[in-house]
RNA sequence: GCCCCCAUCGUCUAGUGGCCUAGGACGCCGCCCUUUCAAGGCGGUAACGGGGAUUCGAACUCCCCUGGGGGCACCA
């Protein structure tokens, strides 16, 4: 057995956890409970100005909300800048680093212009090797000093990926990258390998949108004399419809926006386990325990997946009806009590919940489901088009007549609700009739089984507004 | 511009030289069930980007092209 597996997530807490990101926490999560390995949390904050701590906690309460837990951390790298620059700083002693005296302004200005001539961007080596004089003038003029990585002018650097196999590129193609910035705060490269040694990560699985920076890395760590580096598998990318990078334009992307919309956590893990990955033996509705259990590297694909909601919402349906009446009761309650308030009838919810769970999409969509019976009633208002619709109903006056009769008499419970009889004898056709009795009592001509949800309304209720609707004719 | 990665139904994917007249899932369409809408059942639609090469035989191997994505920051 090789050594015990050790995986980290690494978010830069720079706002919400994206759908991408959160695939990645996931699979670092799966292989780490799969091999039976530690997940770590490491917050990647380098970047001073735009890490938020607010965004730290927001990120662990929805890994949290996923079912994400980790072994140790949140680590923050904001906590361990000195170790980073003691680093840079041997770096520099040992000649595998140089002092950078260029401005950033400068360093645009030359980029755009190499660009406009046609060649390619990136540091230009202007400082690579400056005199001790001139270092002191360019000090003297009272330059910002920045510490950049010398990488080797010529040769490949290759590394085998777990997914993808052996990724090399040409050396000459990647320039002299900064790892302290002027203003002494270190870059990302340095914190990363500095960690990633220091918490002896033994796999990193991250997207693939950092394949080309892994061979930054890596000579980072050979640098910092690190002998045996990680195993590498770069996952493929999460898009869009259409290919195109996956953003707000195609609905949530942040993962608080489908807890807020009302999808269950388990669902979006499995969603999510399908970006990239799939069972063997091809059922795709799993727990999570199933899916900890038949995750590996080697079943995960090498191109993009596109994010379909629509398989989404499938998938939060068929986890809906996974679900006990009383997890799901739980489940939507927060969304109902949020509309609904002290309105709200625990038991006849409860009831109400039992008769959506098998239409549901979202939790969201359960809550406004059972709304004709937990809305005031001089808020309840008939869909225009509904009321539209079913006022052309031949006979509706005649109906609903003989309905208030009978069910202002009948004992009261669905069986003896059930007005198709009455449909029937009065000669009317059952659907198209059936219409009305959902529209006057739900407010839409599509909802819950009607005599059940009548049951639900009251005797009280109900007369009232088929009353209502009666006069409105 | 340069570099890297990728390439099977609309989408997620199975497929690792013969089991493929390419399987499953979502979606879509039809039928059944049915008090609406769903759910469920049954059936259908739909793909190996193109061209070479290797081979008795290529979705699967190799090369070229094309296409898509990513990167080339004092962001991560």
């Amino acid at each position: 057995m090789a050594a015990q597996v050790r995986v980290r997530f690494s978010p830069a807490p720079t706002g919400m956890l994206h759908v991408g990101s959160a695939r990645t926490a996931l699979f670092n999560w799966l292989y780490a409970r799969h091999t039976g390995g530690t997940f770590i949390l490491r917050i990647e904050d380098t970047d001073v100005a735009r890490s938020r701590t607010e965004w730290v906690d927001q990120i662990q309460m929805t890994l949290r909300w996923l079912g994400l837990d980790w072994d140790d951390g949140p680590h923050l790298q904001s906590h361990r800048f000195d170790t980073y620059l003691a680093a840079a700083e041997r770096l520099l002693v040992e000649g595998f680093a140089y002092e950078c005296y260029c401005t950033e302004e400068e360093i645009k200005e030359r980029n755009e212009e190499a660009r406009r001539d046609g060649r390619a961007p990136g540091y230009d080596g202007r400082c690579r090797d400056l005199t001790v004089e001139q270092r002191l003038e360019l000090v003297g003029e009272g330059r910002p000093r920045a510490i950049r990585f010398r990488t080797p002018d010529e040769g490949r650097s290759t590394f085998t990926d777990l997914i993808r196999g052996d990724v090399s590129v040409e050396w000459s193609t990647i320039s002299d990258f900064v790892i302290v910035r002027s203003n002494s705060t270190p870059v990302f490269f340095l914190a990363n390998a500095v960690d990633d040694i220091d918490m002896e990560i033994t796999h990193v699985l991250r997207g693939e949108d950092l394949i080309d920076s892994t061979h930054r890395v890596l000579a980072l760590r050979r640098a910092l004399g690190s002998e045996t580096p990680p195993a590498y598998a770069h996952l493929p990318l999460i898009l869009g419809p259409g290919g195109a990078k996956l953003s707000k334009r195609h609905g949530a992307v942040a993962l608080e926006e489908f807890r807020d919309e009302g999808y269950l956590p388990s669902a979006v893990l499995n969603y999510l386990a399908l970006q990239g990955w799939g069972p063997e033996d091809g059922n795709e509705v799993m727990e999570t325990d199933s899916i900890v259990a038949q995750f590996d590297l080697d079943g995960v694909s090498h191109s993009a997946a596109m994010f379909d909601h629509q398989k989404l919402d499938w998938m939060n349906g068929e986890h809906i009806r996974a679900l006990p009446l009383a997890d799901l009761v739980g489940e939507v309650l927060p969304f109902a009590r949020d509309r609904y308030g002290g309105r709200l009838d625990v038991q006849v919810f409860e009831d109400a919940v039992a008769l959506a769970q098998p239409r549901a999409k979202t939790l969201v969509h359960i809550a406004q489901q059972v709304q004709f019976l937990f809305i005031p009633e001089d808020e309840f208002r008939i869909d225009e088009a509904a009321w539209e619709k079913i006022s052309k109903i031949d006979r509706l006056a005649d109906f609903l007549d003989a309905a208030i009769q009978h069910l202002a008499v009948c004992a009261w419970d669905p069986e003896s609700i059930d007005l198709r009889p009455l449909i029937e004898g009065l000669g009317l056709p059952v659907r198209k009739t059936m219409k009305a009795v959902f529209a006057v009592t739900q407010g839409s001509d599509v909802g819950l089984p009607a005599f059940e949800a009548i049951y639900l309304l009251t005797r009280e209720t109900t007369l009232a507004r088929l009353r209502a609707a009666r006069a409105r004719l």
